[in-house]
DNA sequence: TTGGAAAATGTTTGCGCTCACATTATCGCG
DNA sequence: CGCGATAATGTGAGCGCAAACATTTTCCAA
């Protein structure tokens, strides 16, 4: 190791326990706020600390204790608004618990590999658990053992663990379409996002659901994935058929792709053809026309599931969360048929 | 620390040397890419390795070698879309080069002393090199000599430092300014993003060199911060003037509100206002109508900025980057004046 | 008072690894 | 064939901290 001469050395708790009096073990049980110090020492301690201007050392600190502190998430590599969102989320909580975040991209539409890669690198830098912000659905099988090792979540409905901490898809995918069915129309079509994220599939079939409870057959699904152009071409698929007035698009962004197509063909939104969509990132309100979409809480979804992974590092017991309710906001896009 | 038995323990270097029939100091040169091993002991090592599960324990590493080769990012907690690409391409290279990436949040529009918070939890955790996506310049004085204990960079030109590797903001307004007028134009009006961040101020200047060069005299600036909401709020100002005919905004997501202000004042675009903004967001090209603006290669400004501070950490010469150039994206919100 | 428990603090040890240096194997060349 | 140089490998120590255990101090009840 760089054996530094004396005055580049940053001041470790031997320098801090001589100027405060104390053994290092006291400094130690000091900084990690173990119980059984005197108040009166605990000042010197940290008047000492201040002096030498001392920080804990986090590799040693992990070296000894085996613990790291550290929480890995695995993003999917798409500037979506929502996966910043829920980021922030983990993050904040992550401060608030003392963790630290360290992240790991992958592109999207990778292979298993790919995740499997990552999810070995953010272990390897020592994370003690793991927050997967794609869809972990079709990765449960790959990842295998793994997740026995490091605990391990998705960021919404883990297949089936721990729905109550996230946002309810089924809610998102029935207030969409009741609230077009409510307005007058006869059937809804569906955009589905990509297929490989669970909550695209919880929203097709609840969408489905929601129909048949209606006496409604379900329309053929109109299969996108999440971005504005597959939006786009779901928009001019959906052009050129005459009888749609409405549809529930499973994202903001393809919302945007679907309505250029719309226009493009000469159906206007709302007047010919109704758009609810999910999500209310903050261009929502700003398109043309202004979204009716389901809001998702995004940061709050983040920070629940990063409460969910410490909890389950701390093998702490899970703290009933609030579920988190997904909220309709009806804007311009939306409207009763034949502009009526 | 936990003495736990030998059974769950994770496999260790001295677990590698045994079953490979060589030292420690051996395996630690074969993981690390030493020189002058024999092929025929590195496979043996590498065999070893696999035979036994092993993974380099990370914090181990770091303890023994004053390394930690982690990198640091502070992030502006909005989701803003550039800050996401940028993010990416920072992790990417980080990636390639063998470096971790922590992150820290920090609100928008803090106090400086929360990026001095987020700025010592990332040194706290060992962070090597700090990568700032917010603005530098009103914190160089309060960073004050922390970074020289830290590289230090900022996303894009770092108050005159490095501007080669990073994307030419004046370039970005030059381009905008001269596309309005050259379009026939008599002047162009700016709506600027937050003035605490460089590049809006940079674009701001070179706007107005562009115009007094034609001998126009510049308009007021009207002020917004990114965010759709200051978009649509510069619009209505916008449209309170009668004699505007083109605008050159700051940020796509700005756009989105300053069109749609033109619009309900009953202004269009591009017939009665040209708008041309800055970024390329996916959604740019399915705004109503979609958007001139001028592209910024965000991954790269990651993947560059990345590159910059591993080589200010290793002391390696900078190597000299490909300037990235913005690029001018002619799509339907511009149009010569007066619908002609 | 005093004994004994509990609180407060100290001492020792080792986490897993890499560094510096020591030693041994290998090679080229006169 | 032998000797010095270099390549290849080994040995010992210590990075900074927290766990386990040892010791001292404090406090209160009998």
């Amino acid at each position: 190791m760089p054996r530094r001469s004396a005055e580049e050395r940053a001041p470790n708790q031997v320098d801090v326990a001589r100027v405060a009096g104390v053994s290092t073990q006291t400094v130690s049980r000091v900084l990690s706020g173990h119980p059984n110090v005197r108040p009166e020492t605990a000042h010197r301690v940290m008047a000492a600390v201040d002096a030498v201007g001392y920080r804990l050392h986090a590799a040693a600190a992990s070296l000894a204790s085996g613990r790291t502190r550290m929480l890995g998430v695995i993003l999917v590599s798409t500037a979506r608004y929502s996966t910043s969102a829920i980021l922030l989320g983990v993050e904040s909580v992550a401060a608030e618990e003392g963790y630290a975040v360290t992240t790991a991209s992958v592109a999207q539409h990778s292979a298993p590999a790919s995740f499997l890669e990552a999810f070995d690198r953010l272990e390897g830098q020592g994370a003690e658990g793991i927050v997967i912000l794609a869809p972990v659905g079709f990765l449960a099988e790959a990842l295998g053992s793994r997740t026995e090792r490091t605990p391990t979540v998705g960021h919404r409905q883990a297949d089936g663990v721990g729905d109550d901490a996230l946002v309810d898809q089924r809610a998102i995918a029935r207030a969409a379409t009741e609230h077009l069915l409510d307005l007058g129309h006869r059937t809804v079509w569906h955009v589905s996002g990509d297929e490989f994220w669970q909550e695209s599939n919880a929203r097709r079939e609840e969408w489905e659901r929601v129909l048949r409870e209606r006496g409604v057959t379900p329309p053929p699904v109109i299969p996108a994935d999440w971005s504005p152009e597959s939006g786009y071409r779901a928009g001019r698929t959906i052009a050129a058929i005459p009888d749609v007035t409405a549809v529930f698009v499973s994202s903001d962004e393809m919302a945007f792709g679907v309505i250029r197509a719309l226009h493009e063909a000469g159906r206007t939104v709302p007047d010919d053809v109704s758009v609810v969509s999910v999500d209310d990132i903050a261009l929502a309100a700003y398109a043309a026309p202004a979204l009716t979409t389901v809001r998702q809480p995004f940061e709050d979804v983040g920070r629940a599931t990063a409460k969910r992974v410490i909890e389950m590092i701390e093998k702490r017991e899970a703290v009933a969360t609030e579920p988190l309710r997904p909220e309709l906001v009806v804007r311009a896009s939306t409207a009763p048929p034949h502009g009526a």
